[in-house]
DNA sequence: TTAAGTTAGTGTCGAATTTACACTAATGCA
DNA sequence: TGCATTAGTGTAAATTCGACACTAACTTAA
């Protein structure tokens, strides 16, 4: 991440002052039945030793998705499957160094697809579960919020919780993270008939041998990587 | 609008480049039972003579919200009631002149809060029915293609379409509406038996007579200017 | 003054959807 | 071989949704 309010090096001039543009991604997993999203610890200040999401500033012939990919691959080396833009967040002062214009990301990713790395100026990085959050930098944890409940909204008329599944899985696993996001228990009949009507998953064939009971049959979406929203 | 690349006066420097931030505004409004949306023609390059949604430069130290508003005050003379972040837009090369992050927002305003007046940089402002679009600048037809599907998305979850009546308004009135927005019959009974059970909605006493026909009594909401989002 | 035209306002019944609910099947392990 | 564990399945009641037709109150014109 650049500090360039702080370096005499002048290479780009406007007549009137351009913000800042930054991306920052909310990466969430479900790891042991509980929803988690990836922070670093910052290494730089501001806000030095302080946790924040993965992101940083965008390159000027950078598309946005792009950026918010890059960063995120840079600082935690994942390359998470489902990436979408929440919105922008602008607050005069949300950055101490200079006027910065952030655009945050949600992003998806099953346990399996993870191996984080801390990188480049993050002394660290690691999963934290939503209910239980450090201090966070800027305004990220106002972003989290929107993220969280962008992503519950969307549960029950889209297929956007698939994303957090690997290509293959079980009815069972699809119910835990149902079970997750929405922190509730839920039938399993019910849920069951539910997802079979969508139509957007199809069985493999094969049986899923995992632990002392019955094995299950493995299912993979017919439409791979795409969010279906009906309703 | 200014065009900072073309002019040499260079006040402001950074390390690195900076993209430029503007908001661009979708007003709908509703019309002779028709879906419109605000927009200006251009009066400065590029695309100047073409259609544009209204919107300018972010100030340096402006909130988003507030610079959405206020070009569209300046520039067409409307305030409208509702205002709501969609997205930025940052594809590079969107603008000729230079990178442009446009930060688009959703904006609903009954009929009766309108008295358009062109202003500023633009050489007409004027309204066009949704299904009819002129041709448009920029990636316009994008971000409005986008806000369409969020408003109507949000029609059957949200109270978000009352924000195109005035305070006091009629079922009659409210049917309408929505009528013009899912572009398509609805069946009375039904209808008001819905908005009624919303609990959103209270009878004021008045009657309002309009029309050789029996009059209608006026409804407001109980929760002024909220959106309450319900299912 | 009366008839015609227009929108306001109201309830029921069948269809479709949603919810609650309990047992057998197949495996691993002790 | 029996115990623990998760997989897998159907039905009936409750609720919600959708179709549907008439009377009420006003204005205007004959």
């Amino acid at each position: 991440m650049a500090d360039p309010s702080a370096n005499a090096a002048q290479s780009y001039c406007y007549q009137y002052p351009h913000p800042a543009v930054t991306t920052d991604v909310v990466l969430f997993t479900i790891h042991e039945d509980s929803l988690q999203l990836l922070l670093i610890e910052r290494g730089n200040k501001p806000f030095k030793g302080s946790w924040a999401l993965p992101g940083g500033f965008l390159n000027i012939d950078e598309d946005l998705d792009a950026c918010a990919a890059r960063e995120l691959a840079e600082e935690t080396g994942v390359a998470p499957p489902y990436l979408e833009q929440l919105g922008a967040f602008g607050k005069p002062g949300r950055d101490p160094r200079e006027r910065v214009i952030s655009v945050a990301y949600l992003a998806l990713a099953p346990e399996t697809a993870l191996a984080v790395r801390a990188g480049d100026d993050a002394a660290a990085a690691a999963w934290f579960s939503v209910k239980a959050l450090p201090a966070l930098a800027f305004d990220h944890a106002e972003i989290i919020a929107l993220a969280h409940r962008r992503l519950i909204g969307k549960l029950d008329n889209s297929t956007i919780a698939f994303q957090l599944l690997p290509e293959t899985f079980t009815l069972g696993e699809l119910q835990r993270v149902y079970e997750t996001l929405v922190d509730a228990e839920i039938d399993k009949r019910n849920f069951r008939k539910w997802a079979q009507a969508l139509e957007q998953i199809e069985a493999t064939g094969e049986l899923r041998r995992r632990g002392n009971h019955r094995p299950a049959r493995v299912y993979r979406l017919t439409d791979r990587d795409r969010i279906t929203r009906f309703k």
